[in-house]
DNA sequence: TCAACTCCGTAAACACCGTTCACTACTCGT
DNA sequence: ACGAGTAGTGAACGGTGTTTACGGAGTTGA
C-alpha cells in the first residue's frame, strides 16, 4: 500500500508530532516557550534529535510559521465552503471576519506570522520567485480578490484614483498576479476591468484590515474599545462600499 | 546644587547606563540580546546587580518601552518645533512621516513597543486611566489630531458617517479626550466641531497609518513594494483629503 | 544471508541564560 | 560613632541552544 519504507515512515510520524507539540507551546506558552528541550520532552526523545529533523532552532520555528499559514488558509476556506458562489461580498466578510476572528483567539501565532521582522524570522515561504504569492494565507485572501474584481464591475471612480506614479510599476505586476488569479479559476477578464486605482484600493484594504487586527491583538488603539467587533465590521462595509457593494450583505 | 545624596546620584548614574546599554542591545542584536547579563557585562557590573534597580528581566524590557515611547515622543515634538504653528497639515506630515522613518529605523523598538501582546509585555504606561493618554506617544498624535480639529473646519459629510451604534460610548469618550488636549492649549471648541463621524475617522486614519507602517516593517505587502514612501504619503494625502485639507502641502 | 551503509536517537559536554541567596563593603541618618 | 539600609559580588540551581562522539536499528546490494 504505502510506497514509503518503515523508517520513512516513522520520520514523517515523528515531524508531525514535533510540529504539533510545538504549536502547542507556542499557542499556550508564548514564543519564548517553544524550547527544543520542551519539545523533545513532549514528543518523548531527547533536544539533539531535532536537529536531524530542523537546523536550528530559529529554521524550526520558520517551518511552524509555514504551517501556521497553511492551517490558518485551510480554516478560511472551510468559512468559504458554506457561502454561496456568487456572493463575493458574503466571501470577503467571511475571510476578513475568519481572519480577525484567528488572530484574537491565536495571538502567539499571529504575532509569529504577521508581526515578525524579516530577519528574526525569515518570510513564510522560501520562494523567491516575487511574482508569486507568498504564502497559503495569500492565496486565500488573491483568490477572493479575484472573485471580487471578476464578478462585479467597479465603479469608475476607483480608476481614478490617485496612485502614485513610483507604484506603477509595482502594482501592474500585482495586478498581473491578481488577474492570473482570475483565469485560473476560469475567469475570463481583461486588464481594462481592472485598473490601477482598483489595485491601489485593494492594496489599501489590505492595510486597514491588517491595521486594524494587529491593533487590536496588540491592544494599541488609542483608547479602550469595548466591542471592536462592530467596528471591524464597519469598516468592511466602507471598504466594500467604495468598491461598489452598496447593499449591505452582511451575514 | 544636587539635593540628592551622592548614593542617589551614582544610582540614577547607573540607572542612564543600563538603559542605554539595554537600548543598544535592542537596536543592534534584537530583543533576545537584550540579557542580564549582557547588560550587566556593558554596564560594569554583575547581573545581579540589575535586581536592585528592576523586579525582572521582563520588567526591564517594560520600562525600556516606556523610553522608547519618551524617545519618540521627544523626536517627533522636534520634527514638529521647524514647522509653523498654523500648518496643521504639514504638522499631521511631520508626525506621521517621523513615525514610519522612525519604525524602520529602529524595526526592534518598533516590534517591542507596538507590536507585543500585552501579556508578553505590560503597557507602556503603567496608568490604569483609561481616559488619560496612554504614553508620551500618544501625546504627540492627539495634541496634532487637536490641532487639526480646532484649526479647521471639518466637511458636513464626516458627521455623517455610519458610525455603528456600539462605538458611540467608545467614541465619546476619546471625543472628550481629544477636546481637553485642545482646551489645554488653549484653543476653545464645542462639541458640535467635533461629531462622531469626525472621531471614527481619527480612529480610523490611525488604523490605516499604522497598518502600513507595520506592513513595511514586518514585509508583509502582498507584493514586493520597491519604493513604499511615495504610497504611504499618497495615503497621508487622502487622509487629509477626507478632512477637508484638499490643497497638497506636501513638504 | 550477511556485510556495508545510512540514518535516528542518545549522553555528555560547553557556554550561556534568569533568578535566588548569603555575604561584603560602603553610605547615610541619627 | 554607630546601626540601618543599600549597591554590588560570587556561588549556585535549573534551564537554554548547540556540538560531538557513539550506538543501534533500518536499508540496501551482492
Amino acid at each position: 500500500m504505502t510506497e514509503a519504507t518503515r523508517r520513512e515512515r516513522l520520520r514523517a510520524e515523528t515531524e508531525r508530532d514535533i510540529r504539533r507539540q510545538a504549536r502547542a507551546l507556542l499557542v499556550e506558552h508564548g514564543r519564548d516557550a517553544v524550547t527544543l528541550r520542551a519539545i523533545a520532552r513532549e514528543v518523548g526523545i531527547t533536544a539533539p534529535a531535532l536537529y536531524r529533523y530542523y537546523d536550528s532552532r530559529e529554521d524550526l520555528l520558520r517551518r511552524l510559521a509555514d504551517d501556521i499559514c497553511t492551517d490558518l488558509a485551510a480554516e478560511l476556506d472551510a468559512d468559504l465552503a458554506d457561502i454561496a458562489e456568487d456572493d463575493v461580498s458574503a466571501q470577503v466578510y467571511a475571510v476578513c471576519r475568519g481572519f480577525r476572528r484567528w488572530a484574537l483567539a491565536h495571538p502567539q501565532e499571529f504575532t509569529l506570522v504577521f508581526a515578525s521582522t524579516e530577519d528574526t524570522l525569515g518570510s513564510c515561504a522560501p520562494t523567491d520567485d516575487r511574482s508569486q504569492v507568498g504564502d497559503q494565507f495569500g492565496r486565500v485572501f488573491l483568490e477572493v480578490a479575484g472573485r471580487l474584481i471578476a464578478s462585479h464591475p467597479l465603479p469608475d471612480d476607483l480608476g481614478d484614483l490617485d496612485v502614485p506614479a513610483d507604484l506603477h510599476a509595482d502594482l501592474t505586476a500585482f495586478q498581473q498576479v491578481l488577474l492570473a488569479t482570475v483565469t485560473d479559476r476560469g475567469g475570463v477578464v481583461d486588464e481594462h476591468v481592472l485598473p490601477l486605482g482598483a489595485v491601489y484600493h485593494i492594496t489599501q484594504s489590505w492595510v486597514r484590515i491588517y491595521g486594524h487586527v494587529a491593533l487590536e491583538v496588540f491592544g494599541r488603539f488609542p483608547f479602550a474599545v469595548s466591542n471592536p467587533e462592530p467596528m471591524f465590521d464597519s469598516m468592511l462595509a466602507q471598504i466594500l462600499g467604495e468598491m461598489g457593494f452598496r447593499h449591505l450583505s452582511r451575514p
